[in-house]
DNA sequence: TATAGATCTGTTATAATATAACATAATGAA
DNA sequence: TTCATTATGTTATATTATAACAGATCTATA
């Protein structure tokens, strides 16, 4: 679906080992859909080894926070899912939200009280990873990172605390490198 | 004023170099009217460096919001000032708050959409100097922190991608060492 | 010291984000 | 098939935050 279709910006800037783009700042103009596909598939996949249940409103909502690689707000999803299907309540969002987030397949950005695909699926699976994000304040794209410094830079500074990690917020804004004049 | 007072458990847990507890982990049970009134003290200081007017007001909502060293809601300070002030709106509050926010007096913690006096004052003058948090969910403490592998991991990481950054939300949750069974 | 511009505060109204509580429907296990 | 569980629909409301404008206060300077 779409295979094909590789641009030539995507093609110089980056390898396609994966169909799910994990750094779209080094990838505009990249083939979306096969964000999509993937972002989809990997959660109909996560969803059955894990038992649990994407129904069709929550897989939907979940295309909807893919449309871009950008973070969308609640109510932006819901008028969304209205021009679809005509009234539909906050708790319809929030609690689709809500299971896609427990799943991993989505993340919350309290700096912006909005929603983003996870850009690492598969990778809460691993003994220690959290979302870590660089947010352009112009272009508008989240960049899900994993930093091996980072990651240790904080799990040393906990134990050295004492202090028992159980969520972590950490989201970096400013001026992405396309963005500085 | 209280420079005296500092109980056993503040002498056991750490020096006492500046009357601003930065740690509060670590000094649980410490002389807090020696924060509030160092806190106030700088605050005054460093409004006047910057030509900035510390008003009764901005004064008053700077103290209520160093009750503790705890997150304080907006709607809490409201609530406080209204028991002694009458109607209060909450443009009055959020005006103060961003007021301080702007000068480094307080930062606004995302993750729990409330507020908590800087434990840096004049951090923020450095080069580079952003609020980074240890929040324990069940005393409900929140730490400010500074620690050079963090910062430079940050840095790094932004250099890396070529990313100019503007603002960090880093806001860690958990357990403290207290607080854990 | 009078006054004009700037800044701060008061006030009303409302926007934006999120959840509680309960009713109905769909699903899956026995 | 029936019951228990889970998911969705619906209504109402909570929580956090800001817009817009009026009135008061401060500050610099004529």
């Amino acid at each position: 679906m779409a295979k094909e279709i590789v641009d030539d910006q995507l093609a110089q800037n980056q390898l396609v080992t994966n169909h799910l783009v994990e750094n779209p700042f080094a990838a505009r103009g990249h083939d979306h859909s096969s964000c999509i596909v993937s972002a989809l598939d990997g959660a109909e996949k996560r969803c059955s080894r894990r038992g649990e249940r994407l129904t069709p409103l929550r897989r939907r909502v979940l295309e909807l926070v893919w449309r871009g690689h950008r973070p969308v707000g609640a109510y932006d999803l819901l008028a969304l899912l209205q021009d679809e299907r005509g009234r539909v309540a906050p708790p319809t969002i929030y609690r689709a939200l809500e299971f896609l987030c427990d799943q991993g397949l989505v993340h919350r950005l309290d700096s912006l009280q909005a929603f983003i695909g996870c850009g690492h699926p598969g990778a809460h699976d691993e003994a220690h990873h959290a979302a870590h994000f660089l947010i352009c304040q112009d272009c508008g794209l989240a960049v899900e990172m994993r930093d091996g410094q980072l990651d240790g830079a904080i799990l040393g500074l906990a134990a050295r605390a004492g202090f028992a990690i159980a969520d972590e917020t950490v989201e970096i804004s400013g001026l992405c490198a396309d963005c500085q004049v």
